[in-house]
DNA sequence: CGGGATCCCGAGCGATACTG
DNA sequence: CAGTATCGCTCGGGATCCCG
């Protein structure tokens, strides 16, 4: 987990340093809405906004709009906006997100250990 | 990312289903202080209350106390219990954690690429 | 020593309405 | 179409005191 035991002075997520990696891994995909909006840009590969809307069901105007306007400052996301009439807005998933994937698909599996509904 | 763009009936973290492991695995993970806990306990080995609420700078004795709880509830760490006069409670993580721990490890090295102080 | 019981605050999130 | 603005609430987490 990539900590140091020789230095207590950690004031972050972790115990041993100043600066945790994986706890601002984390940061990136935290909230209750990251995670779902990346599962769905990398399952459909480019989308706009209003078709996000939809297949996140459940997910609010104000929740879309912020989150991936973190997730684009992170730079885990790309926005794309094309001057049409009406405005067309497109989002996909960068490179650097790409990376993440993987990671993310072996949590999911360690996860599917889990059987308890919680 | 083990989703099923098909079922759009997801009522969890996820988009595509009902269940999401993805979600599941983060949610055991989740809180401010289980990370550290984990990070610690790795570190350490088997570690006493008392030494993880010093390891721990911060942490609070209801926080310390609800997330050992909770990775015990749900199969992270081993709690053992020495009747012993005073009473001696040690905390341990088990194999299905130790599984998680190469995973977090990726997860870290992904978040170094982030510079930003977020 | 290893917690539990309360009280309280603020971030995170939802709902609704409005706009370039 | 693709968002912003405001309000209000829930709930994760902190502080403090108590207990077997």
């Amino acid at each position: 987990m990539k900590c140091d035991p020789n230095n207590n002075t950690c004031k972050g997520n972790c115990p041993c340093k100043e600066y945790c990696p994986l706890g601002s891994a984390l940061k990136l995909i935290g909230g209750k809405w990251k995670i779902p909006i990346l599962c769905a840009l990398s399952q459909d590969g480019t989308t706009r906004y209003n078709e996000l809307l939809r297949k996140l069901r459940g997910i609010t105007n104000t929740m879309l709009a912020s989150s991936l306007k973190e997730l684009e400052a992170d730079g885990l996301i790309y926005r794309r906006q094309y001057l049409e009439m009406p405005v067309r807005v497109e989002y996909e998933i960068t490179d650097f997100c790409t990376d993440l994937l993987p990671i993310l698909a072996q949590l999911a599996q360690w996860g599917v250990q889990t059987h308890k509904s919680k």
